[in-house]
DNA sequence: AGCACGCCGACT
DNA sequence: GTCGGCGTGCTC
């Protein structure tokens, strides 16, 4: 007798067959079993997916309309059977194929697409025979963990408080805790607990980037692995070769491993008895996928919690508006939110918070790139051997090229974008599509000799204060040495590691960069930051722009005074340079008050009806001309705007992206709004169909996507 | 998304 | 004569 099976394989949702397939076979499968099926002449790795939606499943109002995720095949249609079923791997779990089922409706998505991108490609790429030779490969003899024991500190009362309420309350928990209170000892503690009181208890640990991991990674290991076993955690990370991140999948999945530490694909690890889930820097905005499903690792951290009771923790000095906003305690005339705000105010063992201070640069000359307080304060400092970061959020020497006598300008001919003056490597470089070409010796359009950069970046920054500081002795008499960490310098594998440990050993007295400097790094002997030009984000048009620079000048802040063993003449102090000195996020700054930040950001939000007061999603398009992909994206609005009034949706008008054409291809994008999360997903749903049944009558749109919650307008 | 099938230009 | 460009259409 045959079955008929339903499987999920990797097909894009606008293919018409993004639900699952049905296949024969002579013996019923276990839903969450992996199988092999052809399809067309490929044959596809794909996992056995429930035949009907079970009805207990909540999991979107758009999955609650459809009976069934499986794509009807016709009833005349001859099936194929399955090809093979991948010995050695229990099956997917039914709360991991929920997990995916609702991540892929939530975000409009095919579950086959995302539940394929969330297994180990080794599972999909090895042979049979590749198989079986990896399934019977002796597992080695664990290893005795060989690191430093480490005397475990006593907690703090702080943070006894905050883990009594960790382990009395069923949360989501937002931890809120300036740099240096020490969130990372709770989130051991928390673990610890969890460890200890169920023998096979599994804990997910996230973090915003690889470059964090190593760090966090070892204060894990060297917390856990001396009791538990080298085998106890692993990484999940998008560098890890194929065959390990096989290796520390089934780990997970199989139960063996009790901590998974990764960045957001490891949402999706499959982990049969989670218990525990950590979301550090939980603002952070690569928390939010970019190509693909757009899911953010930090909002389905939640979902699962609550899918398969695990407590969530979310963890941030300068949390993200939502999670702030969902951490509301009630007051008279509005209920609490859903997260329980756990606060942490004090800094442990280190030094008091940095002295922020602010110069005016309406009092400074015309085109002053440090203002001479700010110069002499490091020039002292850097002669009593302290260090100093400078923060610029621009990579290159200058960000456009300029010919002084026609106004030619360092377009690039791909892209609708200034093509970046590179000095070091003479070259005019697109940070968009990549274009690069060497520097012309003259201007292209008129000869004229006489073209000069225009504006500055990290590359011209380290150059001027090499100048600036020329006469400036280090202690030991020698010239002091400025040092660049940006995407440019750290391009080379390794190379920021290689930095980051010539600045450690004090080889370094001024250290310029982006943003990634600011972020998670421990410098020690660091006792002022400068964030030179910081205004933008004050007036951007991106509603989430101060956000962001409050989180980057905190964190940039919490660089500073970290050591406290160092004996100091002068408090530790934070530098902004701003022509709007008195603007109320530089005021909140200097008090080192998010929450006073937070309120008058959520209070703007909340008029203007942006997020959290209002849930948002984007449709992109992309064709050869900006008229294909707008009228393209008008199309769908017409096509949409009946449902949309019904259920109180607004469809703006199509626009052309802020940077309109990258690669020689046009972008334009539509917003869509809705103060109903539930409403704007019931739109999304339906709406889908009227996108892909107006791909013939537009042709010339090269592709298109939608982008719920977007983190950019 | 792949991958086949299909119909028109420059090469061993 | 074929190799190969990517347009169109199908896959349980």
């Amino acid at each position: 007798m045959s079955h008929q099976i339903s499987v999920m394989v990797h097909t894009p949702a606008h293919s018409g067959i993004g639900g699952a397939l049905t296949y024969e076979s002579d013996t019923a499968h276990a839903p969450g079993t992996l199988v092999r099926v052809p399809l067309g002449s490929r044959e596809l790795l794909g996992v056995v997916w429930d035949s009907t939606a079970p009805s207990a499943v909540d999991v979107s109002a758009a999955a609650e309309e459809q009976s069934s995720f499986v794509d009807a095949a016709p009833a005349t249609m001859q099936l194929r059977a399955i090809a093979s079923v991948l010995e050695g791997v229990s099956p997917l779990s039914a709360h991991w194929r929920q997990l995916v089922q609702f991540a892929a409706s939530y975000y409009q998505r095919s579950a086959g697409e995302v539940a394929l991108a969330a297994l180990p490609s080794q599972l999909r790429d090895l042979s049979t025979e590749q198989w079986v030779r990896r399934l019977k490969r002796k597992p080695k003899v664990v290893a005795a963990y060989e690191g430093a024991t480490q005397t475990i500190p006593t907690p703090t009362d702080e943070q006894a408080q905050v883990l009594a309420d960790i382990a009395a309350h069923k949360g989501p928990f937002l931890l809120f805790g300036n740099t240096g209170s020490g969130k990372t000892e709770v989130y051991l503690r928390a673990a610890q607990a969890v460890l200890e009181h169920d023998p096979q208890a599994q804990i997910l640990v996230m973090v915003p980037e690889i470059n964090l991991t190593p760090q966090l990674e070892e204060r894990f290991r060297t917390r856990f692995c001396p009791q538990w076993g080298a085998d106890c955690l692993v990484a999940m990370h998008s560098s890890l070769t194929p065959a390990q991140r096989l290796k520390n999948w089934l780990a997970a999945h199989s139960g063996e491993a009790r901590i998974v530490l990764g960045t957001r694909m490891a949402v999706f690890a499959s982990m049969p008895h989670l218990q525990l889930i950590v979301v550090d820097e939980e603002h952070d905005p690569s928390y939010k996928q970019q190509e693909g499903a757009r899911y953010s690792a930090r909002d389905l951290a939640i979902y699962r919690g609550q899918l398969e009771g695990a407590k969530v923790i979310l963890g941030s000095a300068t949390p993200s508006l939502e999670s702030w906003h969902h951490s509301r305690p009630a007051t008279a005339s509005d209920l609490a939110g859903r997260y329980m705000r756990l606060a942490m105010p004090s800094r442990v063992g280190q030094g008091a918070l940095p002295l922020v201070r602010r110069v005016d640069m309406n009092r400074q000359p015309y085109k002053t790139v440090f203002s001479n307080h700010l110069l002499d304060a490091i020039r002292e400092r850097v002669t009593r051997g302290e260090q100093i970061l400078v923060l610029l959020n621009r990579r290159g020497y200058a960000p456009v090229l300029n010919c002084n006598d026609c106004g030619w300008k360092s377009e690039c001919p791909h892209c609708s974008a200034y093509r970046v003056f590179h000095k070091l490597d003479r070259t005019l470089r697109c940070h968009h599509c990549g274009f690069t070409q060497p520097v012309p010796r003259a201007c292209p359009s008129c000869g004229n000799l006489d073209i000069s950069p225009l504006g500055r970046g990290t590359e011209q920054l380290e150059e001027h204060l090499a100048e600036l500081l020329a006469d400036v002795r280090r202690l030991d008499g020698e010239p002091i040495r400025i040092a660049r960490i940006d995407a440019d310098s750290t391009r080379l594998k390794g190379e920021l590691e290689r930095q980051l440990a010539e600045v450690h050993a004090g080889a370094v007295d001024v250290l310029v960069g982006t943003q990634m400097i600011a972020k998670g790094h421990d410098f020690r002997r660091v006792t002022l930051v400068a964030a030179l030009n910081p205004d933008g984000a004050l007036f951007s048009s991106d509603f989430r722009a101060p956000e962001r620079l409050f989180s980057l000048l905190m964190q940039a802040a919490g660089r500073a005074g970290r050591d406290a063993n160092m004996r100091l003449v002068s408090p530790c102090e934070m530098w902004v340079q701003s022509f709007h000195p008195m603007h109320p996020l530089f005021e909140a700054l200097k008090q080192h008050d998010y929450p006073a930040f937070a309120e008058q950001q959520l209070k703007e939000r909340e008029q203007a009806t942006l997020p959290p007061f209002s849930f948002q999603a984007l449709v992109r398009a992309e064709a050869r001309s900006q008229e294909a992909a707008q009228s393209f994206l008008n199309a769908a609005r017409d096509a949409g705007a009946a449902l949309a009034d019904e259920l109180l949706v607004d469809l703006y008008p199509a626009v052309p992206m802020t940077i309109q054409r990258v690669a020689n291809i046009e972008r334009a994008q539509m917003l869509i709004e809705c103060t109903s999360r539930k409403a704007l997903q019931h739109f999304l749903a339906h709406w889908q169909a009227d996108l892909h049944a107006m791909r013939s009558a537009h042709r010339q749109v090269i592709r298109w996507a939608v982008d719920v919650d977007p983190l950019a307008i």
